[in-house]
DNA sequence: CATTGCGATTAGATCGATCTAACAGCCGGC
DNA sequence: GCCGGCTGTTAGATCGATCTAATCGCAATG
């Protein structure tokens, strides 16, 4: 029996010699009370073993203090550094959490935003699942404003809050191009989602933009897994005319691709160039570190969080908003810049680059011990 | 206003001619209310686009379904694997779960754990910062049941949940004597943690039981991270007396291990055994694929939520009870079993090792162009 | 001296669902 | 015809903090 039993503010009242609504000034802190009395009352509070009762509080102020946060999937690195970042800038706000992991599933997302109305959350971020769609959304009239964290909706009004993805894969394909590579890749995954969309047009234009042949010869759809990479570099390995450099969807199919590649004997960065997109933790840490857009994932939760907040102020703000976040090239060794002394800009390296082309021709290499050494000063950026 | 201004019992009531007494138990699925008149409640709550309002009810009837989630490191996999387990056996149970990342920082964990017990839960699953005492979980006497998932703490009589760890690195070590390794290390982290403790003496049982010595010699402590376990692999390396297989204390630290050896144009399983622990999906997909043992994350986190909810049923059940899960190597291979044909069962299958052993001494491999087949049947078991 | 002003405090109503105890209606039995 | 039992429904109190509007002292002011 949690709640039953509990002191109230009567006890503490009654204890310190005051009246019920003083107590509840001094809870939240008010200056209208007189220091010496707030200090009776807190030690009466202490007496007693106060702990205050939110579920009243919220009651009667038909205020809480609870967020939702529904994400897709938390076992993926992507989404739980969203949800950290998410849930950092709730507890400095002084907010409360509500999570729900709908794993994809999109009649457990209604179920838990159901849930969470009824609870009286204030804002829900949300990171739909798979599949949603505008109607999935339709909520109530007194529901409490929504916005939709790195996955946009058609047709639908939400806010939302997103990486750069078109400005970031145009920097990651502009990347390669300046490192001098001619034929290079795009290894997709569920082309149904927006984002996907967004990182494949940055791509074309980085091509359209080095008068290069946008072809969907170049372009390989897998699963969105490290299994779906791998699977995505050994089909453009067998292509006639093999690319020899490709931009990633995100970092979990370039780590498979780069997988794919050790499997051979080869190595990303020397024999085949690549480059993710998100900058999970895991990709400083593959082998070789993976050259990758920092979308600056858990500073987007925050920003996500901010915008929510920003918006219990301003009830009826203009719909369908976005707020983009940066876009930041951070070069590492799968990409091979490290092998031209610096991180090419702006610059046609085509003979060093023509040798490595050549290289990806081959099976394997002799007598290789320390392919990549590893620098401490691994980050170089791009902007 | 999320809360004002939304429809109450009472417009329920009016709107289908029926009290608001009746309008709850229709809510609640009273059995004894007319079929008839249920239904004509509902349809009223349609009408209306009634919203349940839990503050409400959880003020009156001093219940919520509120449980606490506080996890220690949500962007650890292993964590985040843990969470999802929970929540998915939170959602089944009709329970909300409220979430917290503490990033290991004791005064947050405070914090959110004060919050908690304002909002009425009925319960926390607590994954405990690192340096968690005893006295930093003195709750009040009206606190509800927590219970310990994964961390033990010295000298608290809190329930636990957690993983067979002695006996799963038990398991990790006897495979690896079976494959016929002499001089197995143990590449540790945070001596400071019971887990950590808990699988350094399963390390021990094996060595002990099969009559080799336990040396301080063989015990390279280093950091939690794929650093840590690079950094722990190049001193074993260097040792004098290398030795030929590794424990490690988690799939984290062997994954940089792992690395280690890439660097070095090695291949663990060839040249170096490493066996990992806790059976992350990054295990599987390691290059090359990591032999662990499967603590089944997931499964001991609906399991600790279940424990849970047991206890809100049993409000004194006898404290410092604890639940161990199973523990199952799964091997890979990354441990090299692969390479004797079979995973090698109560059989010392010297003469094919200590030709490893041999390999580990040289720097690299000529032409290796597919060291590793990777099959799909990759998962096999030993009990 | 009455009045205004202001800081500090308070009584009592209130939020919306639940709970308790009671109630109407109806049947069957002695 | 009265009573006990049963079903289905309900009036009114209740949970514990907050909110509103009022009150009390006390000092300054005209």
């Amino acid at each position: 029996m949690p709640l039953r039993s509990r002191a109230t503010v009567l006890d503490i009242a009654r204890q310190a010699g005051v009246s019920r609504a003083t107590v509840s000034l001094v809870l939240r802190g008010s200056d209208r009370i007189k220091p010496e009395t707030a200090d009776k009352v807190r030690k009466a509070m202490q007496d007693v073993g106060y702990v205050y009762n939110r579920a009243a509080a919220n009651l009667r102020s038909a205020r809480t203090s609870f967020v939702g946060m529904v994400m897709s999937d938390l076992t993926n690195p992507f989404f739980s550094e969203l949800a950290v970042g998410i849930e950092d800038s709730l507890y400095r706000q002084g907010l409360t959490p509500i999570l729900a992991n709908t794993n994809d599933d999109l009649a457990r997302q209604e179920q838990v935003l159901k849930s969470m109305l009824e609870n009286g959350v204030l804002g829900v971020v949300l990171s739909p699942a798979r599949g949603t769609e505008a109607r999935h959304l339709s909520l109530p009239p007194s529901a409490p404003p929504v916005i939709l964290a790195m996955r946009k909706i058609d047709g639908c009004e939400l806010p939302y809050v997103g990486q750069d993805n078109r400005g970031g894969a145009s920097k990651a394909a502009r990347h390669l191009i300046d490192l001098g590579h001619r034929r290079i890749a795009f290894f997709g995954g569920d082309a149904a989602i927006t984002t996907q969309q967004e990182r494949y047009e940055g791509y074309c234009d980085a091509l359209r933009d080095a008068g290069l042949e946008v072809s969907p010869a170049l372009v390989f759809e897998t699963e969105v897994s490290k299994d779906g990479g791998q699977q995505a570099m050994e089909r453009a390995l067998a292509t006639p005319a093999r690319p020899t450099a490709a931009v990633c969807y995100n970092d979990i199919i370039a780590i498979g691709a780069t997988r794919a590649l050790a499997m051979r004997g080869l190595h990303a960065g020397n024999d085949f160039a690549i480059v993710g997109f998100d900058n999970l933790s895991e990709a400083k840490d593959n082998f070789p570190p993976l050259t990758t857009i920092d979308a600056e994932t858990h500073a987007m939760g925050g920003r996500a969080a901010e915008a929510l907040v920003h918006l219990f102020d301003t009830p009826h703000a203009p719909k369908s908003t976005a707020i983009i976040g940066g876009s930041r090239l951070v070069v590492r060794q799968s990409c091979g810049a490290h092998l031209t002394g610096r991180a090419a800009r702006n610059s046609n390296e085509v003979s060093s680059q023509a040798s490595m082309t050549d290289r990806a021709g081959r099976a394997g290499r002799c007598g290789a011990s320390a392919p990549h050494a590893r620098s401490t000063m691994e980050e170089d950026n791009v902007a």
